[in-house]
DNA sequence: CAGTGGTCTAGACCACAAG
DNA sequence: TTGTGGTCTAGACCACTGG
């Protein structure tokens, strides 16, 4: 007898011929009926596989161009935004954090450009320090708007910090986030407990809920944390 | 009339609930089946809009336990493995990039213990550094297994850069990838015209083809470098 | 054990784009 | 115009897991 055609079979049979370039780069692969006649298998279960290896960003598909091997194969890499006190205890270490300051102000020009915000709109600005078991860990500037979020204004962000708040209430529609490298400035390395011009990673990020931002952040995290994930 | 039901509707639907906190985190949704009903749509159009929003780190589930909001609905990111020369050129620069050194070496502990690789195999490490109209841009250390790659020997690196060939020709099953920030050494300052010390982006990437490791790789980006994608 | 999601099927119609 | 993937349906059986 022969084993169950499964999408996930035909994901692994799929996988196997770009792996072992039966099917190269840029080619055309059968049609999906075509397939699903070569495998004894319904055109749905086929189409379930494609799509998930499209996805994936290993096929390209058309209407009527058919279905092709990316010429590129690249694999795309699923982050999980971190939620710092989850990446914090999941190590077995406390979670604590000071929140340094908060105020209403009005935004440099650098973060009203990435929020799309006019000039005298003033924002709630928290700055935050998280540490892990008491080291310091990441320091937080955060900009939210508060005509996106109600309620904001009479938070108390002792019991919960602002991150996770804004996830519990204030779910955005779209967002983008960029990673990159900084310097410490005096100001960071002071709160970092590291060496002034010790490399940060750093993550800024930016929240929609449709047309209205809702936050944009900047996390600067000490010298020797990475941010891991697998493909 | 009724605007037709599809599974982006659904989709968008469930999310506006979410949005709204008519269904709160950690709460349980209505079935599958009770959901087909009211919207007055098959199972199965139900169950593509949940699986996307469940992938998508909005929802949790579970058979017989049934969907609940997530806990903290965090989303996922994902993001394209860059392909230099693409990035570069999508910016209108000219991508050049030079080998400066490829020889069969023992690689160091670190580099072993992440490709867990025994202490006497020789590996071929390949130094690159990548230019963007001219101006350094990244700096490349690669280490190959020549027994995941075969005919890696007699390749020319002068046509194509090693990721790029990697991509055609050793397509890998699973791969981890770790970013982080490091202060540029004296001899990476000097590569990528920056100053000693100086804050690099740093991608550190291993990847598998089953049970056996395929490359390693660290790519140190200049200062100015960010990674984006949207959410 | 029983209820829920996971998946498959066979057929149908539609949307898009290549020629 | 017409071929291909995208999606929906109604029904079925299965796999996992909560109680």
């Amino acid at each position: 007898m022969s084993a169950p055609v499964t999408w996930q079979t035909i994901y692994d049979d799929v996988f196997r011929r770009i792996s072992e370039r039966t099917w190269k780069p840029g080619e055309l692969i059968p049609k999906e009926s075509d397939l699903a006649l070569e495998l004894g298998c319904a055109r749905a279960t086929v189409n379930r596989a494609l799509r998930q290896l499209a996805d994936e960003g290993l096929l390209e598909r058309r209407r009527k161009g058919g279905t092709r091997v990316a010429i590129n194969p690249v694999r795309k890499a699923t982050l999980d935004i971190p939620i710092i006190r989850h990446e914090i205890e999941a190590r077995g270490e406390a979670y604590t954090y000071e929140v340094l300051s908060r105020s209403m102000a009005a935004p440099p020009k650098r973060v009203r450009a990435r929020m799309r915000i006019g000039d005298d709109i003033p924002l709630l600005q928290i700055k935050t320090l998280h540490r892990s078991s008491g080291a310091p860990y990441m320091f937080e500037d955060r900009w939210i708007n508060p005509a996106s979020v109600s309620g904001i204004g009479t938070v108390n962000f002792d019991d919960i910090n602002a991150n996770e708040w804004l996830l519990n209430n204030a779910l955005y529609t779209s967002g983008e986030i960029a990673f990159s490298a900084a310097n410490a400035s005096k100001l960071e390395a002071g709160l970092l407990n590291v060496t002034t011009g010790a490399a940060l990673f750093v993550i800024n990020r930016v929240t929609w809920n449709g047309p209205q931002s809702v936050t944009a952040v900047r996390l600067a995290y000490v010298s020797d944390y990475a941010l891991r994930t697998k493909i």
